[in-house]
DNA sequence: AAATATAGCAACCGATCGGTCGGTAGCTAA
DNA sequence: TTAGCTACCGACCGATCGGTTGCTATATTT
């Protein structure tokens, strides 16, 4: 009668923890990483919640656990299909392109929008482990692209004088612009908005 | 011994609501509506839960007072100041002016960051009323905002043929971008930052 | 002065929160 | 074959959640 469920194999094991990793991703991007509790993702996983918690130890280690998972759907989707395209300006304009294509398509495993823009609003004035992981993430892919633009100014494709750093500010406005207008009001034409405005960006 | 404090007077009374109401934004802009809990907001105070939730019955009417009244905040710290500039590209400069000051100096008000910002990508992904102010709020700022891009096309102070809904989507991009840059990374020449993307925006 | 209305309180409700604990079933290594 | 490891369970913990109720004390109305 009590502890039904068989334990799994070392590998099933890893395959549970990828699953609740991965409902936790989509109820964070819906529910924040504050509102994503044990109690209904084990529910929705059809587990006890001590099965679920017994993966991270604590929330606060799942929250981690979702970020990491999140940065690599990222870094999958976004920054891994241009890996090889020509540095500097080609390369800019086809991880825009990657870029729009995540936030518009990862809908699955992000419901409710890139769990990076939910986590750092959510996060931004507060403390902890979880806070520094978001602005570390987000600093990185900052610092990434400003090297990008400076490749791009380098070779001449981007006038002379042009700020790195000025240029990833703007076109992460324009991303997260494109996360508002995508889940907030749900506007069709939002990515063709986004690349008017991102050839504006890199017009020069 | 029971029911200690004195009844107040009508206008103590609303008083009060308007303290519960402005800790009330402080809270939310730090953890989110949701994370705005009524036994936090009433220990903050010094009030019993009941106490705080007599004034608008459930939390929901909490979190719709609080939206109202930062709404209000935005309204006069943004918009009333440059109602009677010049309409066009004048009041447009002057709006941005304003904006950003709002978001570098309303800290007292809300520590967290713009309460709209946080309760946009709160809320983008769930329904209910609060959600449906929400973008209701945006809806018309972006629709105020456009208008006065459309007088300034029509004043010939920007060039014909911009399309006024592009320029706003692009303008709130790089608020939303500051409001980032102000609150997960605390930068200091996120201003500057601000007002160097505007000026491209507003260039033509 | 008496009656009414109400701001605010203490106490309490069921539900849920994050987390702990002892136990069990099955995988795995000796 | 057996001993140990561990994924997972049900039950439970104290705290807190949003919300309700009965009351008191005062402000206001009559």
């Amino acid at each position: 009668m009590p502890g039904m469920s068989p334990r799994k194999s070392a590998v099933e094991a890893r395959h549970t923890r990828e699953r609740i990793v991965a409902r936790g991703m989509a109820i964070a991007s819906v529910d924040g990483l504050e509102g994503l509790t044990i109690g209904q993702l084990a529910a929705d996983l059809g587990m006890s919640k001590a099965g679920v918690l017994g993966h991270f130890g604590t929330k606060q280690a799942l929250q981690l656990a979702a970020l990491r998972a999140a940065s690599e759907v990222f870094t999958r989707t976004v920054w891994r299909p241009v890996e090889h395209v020509e540095p500097g300006l080609p390369r800019l304009r086809a991880l825009c392109g990657t870029w729009s294509e995540y936030l518009e398509a990862e809908r699955d495993t992000f419901p409710g929008g890139c769990l990076f823009t939910t986590a750092a609003i959510e996060f931004d004035a507060r403390g902890g482990p979880v806070r520094d992981t978001v602005a570390r993430l987000f600093t990185a892919w900052r610092r990434r692209l400003a090297t990008e633009v400076r490749t791009a100014v380098e070779h001449g494709d981007l006038p002379a004088g042009t700020d790195p750093d000025q240029v990833a500010f703007e076109i992460f406005g324009v991303f997260l612009a494109l996360n508002q207008e995508i889940h907030l009001f749900g506007a069709p034409d939002a990515v063709a908005r986004t690349r008017r405005a991102l050839d504006r960006v890199l017009a020069g």
